[in-house]
DNA sequence: CTGGTATTAAGACCAGCTACTAAATTAGTG
DNA sequence: CACTAATTTAGTAGCTGGTCTTAATACCAG
């Protein structure tokens, strides 16, 4: 049993299709110079399935994933909006969104999720982030959902001081305070 | 120019994609009662791609924004390192970390790459933020390379403050401040 | 009845496969 | 060295979800 060539090249079909999964038999053939019936015996025997299959599943959840990460602007979901006054969005724990290969949900969402809903709350055309206080109160995992929820503070001129407070199963995970600012004129 | 239904149909037939862009031709013939090569032509007239070119692209851009957040865990690229003590990194801002459709580099991965330095820069198995204080001074557009640099100021126990400013061509950007917590029990 | 628009049908072709069979090649062992 | 078993390659037929082209048919107005 000299499979040490096969071992290997399995090693190398994997790693490929993990730079770019959206290659063709026949380009994955040609990288590993072998036959079209050779790579496909290793597909075969490797369980990946054909190109057209690993598009439909990408396509599939690019979906999710569009929306939870950047979907059109909010990282969650917006269940409820009273412009300039509050919003309350929700965002699942997924494996995809862990620090670490741990189970625990990475910060950068907690954030991202906070200052996105900050953001939504303001009604202006063009509004970014000036300043914030966070503080990380418990870790959230997977399976969790991570409700957030907004309150507009003061403004004066063009800054509005929005609040965020982030839990789960009604324990508080994590509060924020942001300073939004609204840019009239576009820049750039 | 009873072209009433037609338009009717076309219009039923963007609003089918846009709630489902996986629908093959048969389906979607089906769904409106008409032929597979009315269905064709009408798909033809609105410039609407085949199933296998819409699921390509999503599938393509899945991609490039699941590699953009979370890649491995430092956004950024670490260039120097002195455990405990400060480290460096840099962002390359490119279009699909702006912020709706602007050339603004979004918020989330100014935070993201600072954090993630923040927590690189401690030596220790498991580090988490706890609370951060942040102030985004100017905004960094496509093209920029943001420059974040850590230090490691007072900690007591298990917890660090490290200190991150962000720069753009030697123009500061963004000051974050973050409480930064070490973990020995393996939480969960 | 004629003409134009809209719809449908029919046929040939393509990419990127699957599933299967069979032959050729390459080790590895006695 | 010959023999066997594993491995690789070749070749065929068939499928899906299309493309593109040409031709036939239905509909409706003037």
């Amino acid at each position: 049993m000299r499979s040490e060539t096969r071992k290997e090249r399995h090693k190398q079909l994997v790693s490929l299709l993990r730079d770019n999964p959206l290659l063709t038999d026949e380009e994955l053939a040609i990288s590993l110079s072998v036959s079209l019936s050779t790579l496909r015996l290793d597909r075969g025997l490797l369980g990946i399935p054909e190109l057209r299959e690993r598009m439909r599943s990408m396509a599939e959840n690019a979906n999710s994933r569009l929306r939870s990460l950047k979907s059109d602007e909010v990282v969650g979901e917006l269940l409820e909006l009273e412009p300039n006054v509050s919003a309350l969005s929700v965002l699942s724990a997924t494996e995809d969104i862990t620090f670490r290969h741990t189970n625990i949900v990475s910060d950068y969402y907690i954030y991202s999720q906070a200052a996105s809903l900050a953001i939504a709350t303001i009604n202006e055309d063009m509004v970014v982030i000036g300043a914030a206080r966070i503080r990380y109160r418990k870790p959230a995992f997977i399976g969790d959902k991570i409700l957030a929820r907004s309150k507009v503070g003061t403004f004066k001129g063009n800054k509005y001081v929005v609040s965020v407070h982030s839990s789960v199963d009604g324990k508080e995970m994590f509060v924020a305070r942001f300073v939004v600012v609204a840019k009239n004129e576009f820049i750039q």
